[in-house]
DNA sequence: CATGAATGAGACTTCATTCAT
DNA sequence: CATGAATGAAGTCTCATTCAT
């Protein structure tokens, strides 16, 4: 599910160096202005490059907005997977992994909050690319969620679980994409109020969280 | 924070009138093709007046896209408030809240997604008077928990209570804005969950909600 | 040489009342934005009456920059007419008109620039029609001279009478359409050079305005 | 209070190259249906451009007009400095001057008639550069007329020196601006008229101009 | 490969004029 | 006669993309 976006150029490392810059330059621009008000000529100077050698690392304007997301979602992946612990009881696994996850979100606020804006101007090919590797990401937390069934430290409803691991993601993501309500808020505060209502919906045992711990009255 | 759009036309019947025309058109017109590439002729001819007449009713583009803003929002809020109980133990009226609410999103998902993908096209004053709009609809939820604490039928962490209200906001309108990836549940499996989640979070006393209610293993 | 303007109105008492509010509004806008940059529009609102009703008096937008032009000249001549004096030597006739018609000028700076500068937006037999009026304006002065000539008042270079009576209208009217470089002067300065100098162009016997005459060094 | 015009093109070779070309259709279509109603396509098609050609070089179509404003006042400017004798008494260098000057003028009427009727439409700014042109222009007259007080060939009042010099510039200018009231003449008439004029105004003491010299009475 | 000038379709908006009421 | 909403042609300017150098 990842779309190939063409080059002229034969080098790959170049290619690799190249588009390397046109991301840089047209993340800070899209999160800026958005992609519809974002002129080529401006990706093509703030990156270094001219306007038409642009267009020999990619075919079109909408090639760099996929290319961003790509990168976006990369970067997301890499740095989720390098915090995630391997082993140990699911349960533990998903309170570590929740929290690397939204330590990533806060750290890569304007580029998530840039996919949830602009990947609408994508063409249906690359949206389609472009949910699935969210959908990968989701697949993250899934994946714990079904260890946790098994290895008995979750006990989440076994239907549930998609749409469980969507809440973390979503639940995540709106530290970015409602970031203007909350600004009254530090990620601390946040992640606990969070992570305790997704553990908790997740049916994790050990309520070992900082947060106080509301048992219905 | 209600920014007034301008009109030449004088009569204020005809103005609702013609902008309700308007609005009609381009909610589907920016739904389907977005914001920029949806064209004003487009929108005038969808909604049976000429390219002139839209501009006696709108001074830019842009003020339609607040117009469509607001009368999503605007309708959101009706719907909401009439099916709200407005009497009983809040945690009752929390439940009842939150299934109205995602009944709303669930009948209004094409426009809450509009809103998610097309609200930065608006100039920086619309775009806040947009966003108190949905600060007012969480301000709902946010009301029923501080009565839920005064009555003691819920227990919320005081702290959290904003961003509890917005975590039902968002599991709500991911709905909407994860359709996509939501494809395989029914509404009513949607809800349980979510119902569930937000309402234990919520510290809510007592679970009569038709999902199975998972105790920490 | 008057160009007719249609009206729909037959009553000709009412044409005239309200073209003069038309004209009175026009004017005023035509100097201040330009002909182009004024619409009709802001005529009618200027005018107090409706954008239609001002279609009942005039068939096009060019027809009142005509009346505008017309009521100008209309203004400048009987105003000078006024304060002609029918009687005398020619040569004090003359200072006399000269003086007259500048102070005129001075009244209407404004007007005389407009006609300097909108009147190439007039069609073809509207321009003529004001270039009309601007001859018989000069014509005043031709004929001065010529009286002049007979009785020996002044003794202009008869070939060059139709040329000395343009400049004294130009150099009288460039008070108003020099303005901006002859701030630095009041009316009586720039009246008595004026004067001096188009009074003995004409060969004007008597030196009697308040000025220093020079004499060839 | 020269104005610069941006251009997207950096070769400032190829940018006086392609301004050339716009300014000479420009002057062109301006001169015959007045700014407004040329339209920013005609003046692309006539110089030889893509519609978005000309915006390379120019940022909009008042631009356009500044830049023929300048290039009309540069041309004028030029021709009269070419023939401006650098010595001699000041009195003879001004009837040299003036006749320099009419003969400019007749070779530009259009183009001075276009600065008189499009300079309106210019910015304020830009407005102001180019009446700082005229002012410039006019600059030369008075230099010479103070010259002459000083070496004593010109007895002009030194307080109406500037005033002078517009009576030089603009009884030559009525030539352009007048046309129509002149055809009867020729150039050569009309230089011996307002050389005598304008000279004797000045005070000078040799009236060797070919033209009858009338003594008043 | 790189450059950057050139293209031209098309976007938004204005506004003189009309005409039903 | 008066009103003022409606029309729609036309104008200015932008910008993704190409291609000669």
């Amino acid at each position: 599910m990842t779309i190939q976006v063409p080059s002229n150029v034969k080098d790959p490392d170049k290619v690799r160096q190249r588009r390397a810059q046109i991301i840089r330059a047209a993340v800070q621009l899209f999160a800026e202005k958005g992609f519809h008000k974002t002129t080529t000529r401006e990706i093509a100077q703030a990156s270094g490059l001219s306007t038409g050698a642009v267009y020999e690392y990619v075919a079109s304007k909408e090639d760099i907005l996929y290319l961003v997301c790509q990168a976006i979602h990369a970067e997301m992946e890499r740095k989720l997977m390098d915090s995630l612990a391997q082993s140990g009881r699911a349960a533990d696994r998903l309170r570590n992994a929740v929290e690397a996850f939204f330590r990533v979100i806060d750290t890569m606020q304007e580029d998530i909050l840039l996919i949830y804006q602009q990947s609408k101007a994508l063409p249906p090919e690359q949206l389609r690319a472009v949910l699935a590797d969210e959908v990968r990401i989701t697949g993250i937390f899934e994946q714990i969620l079904r260890a946790g069934l098994a290895d008995g430290s979750l006990s989440p409803d076994p239907e549930a679980i998609p749409l469980l691991a969507h809440d973390i993601v979503v639940c995540g993501e709106m530290w970015a994409f409602r970031r203007w309500a909350l600004r009254g808020m530090d990620l601390e505060q946040f992640m606990r109020v969070q992570t305790q209502m997704l553990l908790q919906a997740c049916g994790c045992s050990l309520e070992s969280g900082g947060g106080a711990v509301h048992h219905g009255g």
